[in-house]
DNA sequence: GTCTATAGCCAGATAGAC
DNA sequence: GTCTATCTGGCTATAGAC
């Protein structure tokens, strides 16, 4: 490995930005309502300089999708190598972080059933091959939570994981927070509760 | 009350139309998504004669929405009279139906927090008051579940609201359904599941 | 690689005949 | 009220100078 020139610093410095910005957005509004203007506005540059980075709108929000797993695997990861976690407790410690990022305004929603940036994410090898990871080390917990008896062996491992997907966007943060009455950590301490404990009485 | 003229009933026959094809592509593709073009070639009349219905594509969607409320209030009504049910069965049942709703396609899908169909329903009294009514039941249920000791009592009765709310528009239940190895009925009874009983074991 | 300016397209909304 | 045809604005994407 070279050492990266400056130029090939500052490109990689910028596209990080852009990345970012495409984050808060998508998080904020949502893959259609989100505009390349605008993305362009909040990084400071033309949107014709985006385009030499990114060569459609589709290809923005990838990027954006899959530093967003890279984060995910990375908490994983270090979750991973703390051996005095039950697995179960690794589950909602990923979970509790997936939260916070939403509260923090940088998880973009899950992209709608019928919307054009599905399409390009399931052509996307790096999304894909991030996301099939993360599904496996998230799998394999879950199977040890069931093997220990801390999850319910009623329900498959699937739709354990898919639970766990749906939450990390779950509407009801963003409409606790915009009530203005809670604090972040207090909202988070409740969603976990209603997704691991379930709304009905423990007894 | 006169009897509706013959007109007047066409003309009614015609509105229902075209807010079951709106509720339709609301609950496929979401409101930015959904195009008036599609609306119309749905209902199979003339772009512009949806105009002469609807003043515009935020009513449309509106109209829609006010008319699930509709459906969600008859709905609970019609708990209301069963004597027999406990208060979470009640709640139970309730989401039961939308899950149901959802995975025949005629859910449409909460909207995000910066949409502009969001702004449209605010300013709706129609939409308003009955969200208000739907909440009141719901949340009169909820305080008589914890009262009997059946929903958590850890948690505000506005976040076991919420959750059921967004439960209406879990899109785990899309997952579930698009991976085809599980029939609806099986699908409803595991998210109800997750969402009364938790991920975690009960015992 | 950055910019300004604009092409091309598509969707919401409207005009006007019938 | 229904239609065909069109307007208008905004959005993705590109051309071309520097």
């Amino acid at each position: 490995m070279s050492k990266p020139s400056f130029r090939e610093q500052m490109l990689r410095v910028r596209e990080d930005a852009i990345v970012a910005a495409v984050n808060r957005l998508l998080a904020e509004k949502g893959y259609e309502a989100m505009t390349v203007d605008e993305v362009a506005a909040e990084v400071g540059i033309a949107k014709a300089s985006l385009y030499k980075h990114f060569p459609s709108k589709e290809a923005l929000a990838a990027a954006a999708m899959v530093k967003v797993l890279d984060r995910a695997l990375a908490e994983v990861e270090a979750l991973g190598t703390e051996a005095a976690l039950a697995p179960i407790d690794r589950l909602r410690a990923a979970a509790r972080w997936t939260m916070r990022m939403q509260l923090a305004g940088e998880m973009p929603t899950l992209p709608a059933q019928n919307s054009a940036l599905r399409a390009a994410l399931l052509a996307d090898r790096g999304y894909l091959d991030r996301l099939l990871m993360l599904s496996e080390q998230l799998g394999g917990w879950i199977e040890a939570a069931q093997a220990a008896g801390e999850i319910d062996t009623a329900l498959p491992a699937e739709v354990v994981l898919y639970t766990l997907f749906a939450r990390a966007c779950d509407p009801v943060l963003g409409m606790l927070q915009a009530s203005g009455r809670h604090d972040d950590a207090q909202i988070v301490e409740w969603v976990l509760r209603t997704c691991f404990d379930g709304l009905a009485t423990r007894g």
